[in-house]
DNA sequence: ATAAGATAGTTTCAATTGAAACCAATTGCA
DNA sequence: TGCAATTGGTTTCAATTGAAACTATCTTAT
């Protein structure tokens, strides 16, 4: 339907890649615009860091989880973690103590203030959300969620492999 | 036919959104252990960045090129160019001269050792790519196109707005 | 019981990135 | 013409990030 790229190519080009027409690359910008529209939103409103909103996010769906476990759940590595909820429990959002049976691991849970924030961002979140799948019909849409259920999980086997 | 989250979530809990079904969210994890597999191997074989990669790859299809144009197609800010190029020219990969009709401007192309990494890499890319889509049958990826080219689209015009 | 891992999380230091200021050349326009 | 605004591109400085080392605790195997 587009063909967006031809306009300017050298006829008899060495060229073997269309970097516009190359999966990797247009999920990396696709992604990267989604994620910085929405990421601006929560920085100038909330002072909220995308890594800060993911870790309040998993802990508004899981609460009482380690570190690691919010680690895991938002793909996020532990010094992201651990940066993360070093600013949010400053900033009096998030609540830890250190567990009970192993003493390495924390409690981590929003404060009643964390929750506030939380009440907020979600809907806007999910506002922005809606906004971007507005562009599509609702066959895309259901094709989208099982292709990415799909590569998701194709990915995690890689890793598992 | 999947549901992997709710095995922890406290029931009656407050939250409002699941992470792991978010969509900003997922393209995001997606696209970055994506690239992330790709990058590494870039680098180690070629001690080429993402940006380096990618300015390469456009001047492989665009020979002659300015910098802002570079960064256009690439969807990378001028900055992260400027720094990419300095590097490409420094490892002689590729040459600029300054444009005749505007000495601001300069004329970019890959130098033949440029291209070599360029055959090099692109199949690779490639192979990569192929590698993703494997796990998707030939409707899903006809889908995945069409609907990447839907929000890309969608994107476009939301910045002109 | 105890030493050798392994795990949870933090800190440190260097490398990368982003924003703003900057320079030089070009364009628009009074 | 000439001066303000714009554009192409680089530099600078601070903030962010990543990798590796580190502390503390826990587990395992002898």
């Amino acid at each position: 339907m587009k063909k967006n790229a031809a306009d300017k190519e050298a006829v008899g080009s060495n060229a073997i890649l269309e970097l516009e027409q190359f999966l990797p690359y247009r999920l990396s910008v696709l992604s990267n615009t989604a994620s910085r529209a929405i990421a601006d939103l929560y920085e100038r409103r909330y002072g909220l860091s995308i890594a800060e909103w993911r870790t309040m996010a998993v802990l508004g769906s899981y609460d009482g989880i380690a570190a690691r476990e919010v680690a895991e759940r938002t793909a996020m590595d532990k010094v992201a973690v651990s940066r993360a909820l070093a600013r949010l429990i400053a900033d009096g959002r998030v609540r830890r103590r250190t567990a009970e049976h192993d003493k390495r691991q924390s409690v981590l849970g929003l404060t009643a203030k964390g929750w506030k924030v939380y009440a907020e961002v979600a809907p806007l979140a999910l506002e922005h959300e809606k906004r971007l799948l507005a562009h599509l019909t609702v066959e895309e849409r259901r094709w989208l969620a099982h292709i990415l259920d799909r590569l998701w999980q194709a990915e995690l086997e890689e890793i598992a492999k």
